[in-house]
DNA sequence: GTCTATATGATGATAGAC
DNA sequence: GTCTATCATCATATAGAC
């Protein structure tokens, strides 16, 4: 269903099934409790396939993760799309945030099993470090840069920056939750706009 | 160095170190990373003992799941201990609120690695649902009654409940995640308030 | 790129002595 | 309750033909 433009790795249909495959096995019966040769069976290639695209499995877990991330960065990153942070701050703030936050919101609504994957796996042991943080950073760098921005406006509130951060993240991670387990409800704007609400009731100066 | 009084299971010392053993190899190397023999080999006895206190290594898994829920919970309730919230409201809501939210931080500071287990296993699909679901409903059912005579005296915001209930929840998750993180800046006042400050503004009325 | 076949070691769990 | 010894199965990864 997702459309893939601007694919730039050299990604065959057997690549893509694993991948596919691999999301789902992840994150109904974990990683180690998904064998590389079920995997394969079930993506429809072989073993020898699986590690012809992969070099460990462990690899294909990191692959994974880095590809779902950025798909998700894509996406969300559109709302502001031709702005320039830098040198255009925003007129209404909240207004903004209100657009990032429900494009977010709606990505996990349209996307649950890569939402959870991502829940499952962000803390994970089995995901390398560096992937995790590379992954992190792409996109909290960019909230990062609005919050202070907002500080410096006097609409935001002024809390240490690394707290907010969290706190920020950990108020999605928790609206998404609510909204997979009752994906109705995510069509109802006064759950929808509550849920903004509550976040930006937080932040806000 | 966590005091066990009122030990209600015949734990004895091989099965304790079983459960500690577990803890700790869940955490860094996943569930299914750990086999039953590296365990029973950690905690100094035979693979032949472990099953005989656990019956399978789910069974394992759950049991430790449970422990430290109600280890937990047991810690925190204890903020409101001899008050009766049926028949006597808090004339302080905000207090009893801060109150809580001090105790939960200091306890997950005070357990990283309990903390930490929890929050890796708490959606995992190695844990059974009945495991999860048991374990949430003894604490968020608490945190319910809160919010909802919050509501009634018009010092709660009256959002969904639903969307309440995890939005706390999630910040709370983000709070001792930053904690655990920066360890040192748990005992920053200027931090603890603010976390706090956070989740109480977005609740409040 | 994709396959079949397989090497090599680890896995969860059990049996039965003490 | 605890141990040793062991089974049957499954794991990741490789080799080499096509």
């Amino acid at each position: 269903m997702t459309s893939r433009a601007l694919e730039n790795k050299p990604a065959t249909n057997k690549r893509q099934a694993i991948l596919d495959t691999a999301l789902n096995l992840f994150v109904t019966q974990g990683f180690h409790g998904s064998s590389t040769a079920q995997i394969a069976r079930q993506a429809g290639v072989a073993t020898g396939t699986l590690f012809h695209h992969f070099s460990s499995k462990e690899m294909l877990l990191n692959e994974l993760f880095l590809s779902i991330k950025q798909e998700f960065a894509e996406d969300i990153l559109q709302v502001f799309q031709g702005l320039d942070l830098d040198t255009h701050p925003q007129r209404s703030l909240k207004a903004s945030a209100q657009k990032l936050w429900n494009r977010a919101i709606d990505w996990a609504i349209a996307n649950p099993i890569k939402q959870r994957f991502f829940l499952l796996y962000a803390l994970s042991p089995e995901l390398a470090v560096d992937v995790r943080e590379q992954a992190m950073n792409s996109i909290l760098g960019f909230i990062s840069k609005l919050l202070t921005q907002g500080q410096a406006m006097g609409e935001i509130v002024t809390f240490p920056l690394g707290l907010m951060l969290d706190n920020c993240h950990g108020q999605y991670l928790a609206s998404i939750r609510f909204f997979t387990d009752y994906p109705a409800l995510g069509q109802d704007p006064l759950h929808r706009e509550a849920s903004f609400e509550l976040f930006w009731r937080s932040i806000k100066a």
